[in-house]
DNA sequence: CTTGACCCTGTAGTGACTACAGGGTGTGTC
DNA sequence: GACACACCCTGTAGTCACTACAGGGTCAAG
């Protein structure tokens, strides 16, 4: 299977699996003669649990430590329950980060109704103010799961 | 006031008030006879207000687009509801993501209870099928409110 | 006159991709 | 055989909002 048969049956863009290659999260692939990446059924699981992973927002570096265990069987596997217990808590507590957020954002806009001009907005004149102290920043602790914006 | 000075009132770092001036988001200051930046007044509110936007996570486009109603006071402001509002649409909806990653990794960590090695972990068995459909994949809109990795 | 704290510019790195540029390969049609 | 078109290759640069140097200048105190 080439490329982009792989990509099209894991749903994963082809730039991003020559990206996991890169990254040594999939091994290099067989070569066909026009050096094209020939790809078997092996390859099609591992990007499956790759991008499995990343729909639950790991870091490609959790996800390398856990193809490590998935590598080696033989070793136990409380460390693999660590991590998940750790990332779990990453996302418990940026949900309430967000919560915050959310809060936050509502009061700012309860401020203004829209009807004058921009001069005399609350929204703006609050912004000039220092934030409260109450709102956690954040980027203060670099949580490693992202706040409201993507990547 | 000198950058130092500035940095430590705002509480931002010196680099990052550097970088706002790159961006264009502080008007470039005076400078001394030794070439270091001069601070008044006006550009700490200035900084204070961009400080207390990238609080509520705010990315610097929309940063730009609220200061500038602030700079042009004589416009209607409805246009600063609308970004508020999107924001907090934004924010909403990455929460109810978040919510819903954090269900499926609860349930995924309870597949293990980390008697055995790692070749029975039902973690790993698991992650090695592909994700189920009800999980919003976090990063497939890209919705600008960081995930659970900071940034 | 030296130490140390501060300031300057410019460049490169972060994570996880994404988007080219510039080229080669393989299949089908005329 | 000539051409179109889809696919593949490598390598590089861009994204965002910083952060971290490297390599140098300035200034006040001891």
């Amino acid at each position: 299977m080439k490329i982009g048969e792989l990509a099209n049956r894991t749903g994963c863009p082809v730039e991003t699996i020559r990206y996991y290659e890169r990254e040594g999260l999939l091994p290099e692939p067989a070569r066909s003669s026009a050096n094209y990446r020939l790809y078997a059924e092996p390859h099609a699981e591992r990007l499956r649990f790759i991008r499995h992973c990343r729909t639950l927002d790991m870091t490609l570096d959790e996800i390398r430590t856990l193809l490590d265990y998935h590598d080696r069987p033989r070793q136990p596997c409380n460390a693999v329950n660590g991590l998940i217990d750790d990332h779990l808590a990453h996302v418990e507590a940026r949900i309430e980060q967000l919560q915050a957020l959310r809060e936050a954002l509502a009061t700012l806009r309860s401020r203004c109704q829209g009807e004058s001009d921009s001069s005399h907005c609350g929204i703006l004149q609050e912004l000039a103010q220092p934030a409260p102290r109450e709102l956690p920043a954040i980027h203060d602790e670099p949580s490693h799961v992202p706040g409201p914006h993507g990547h």
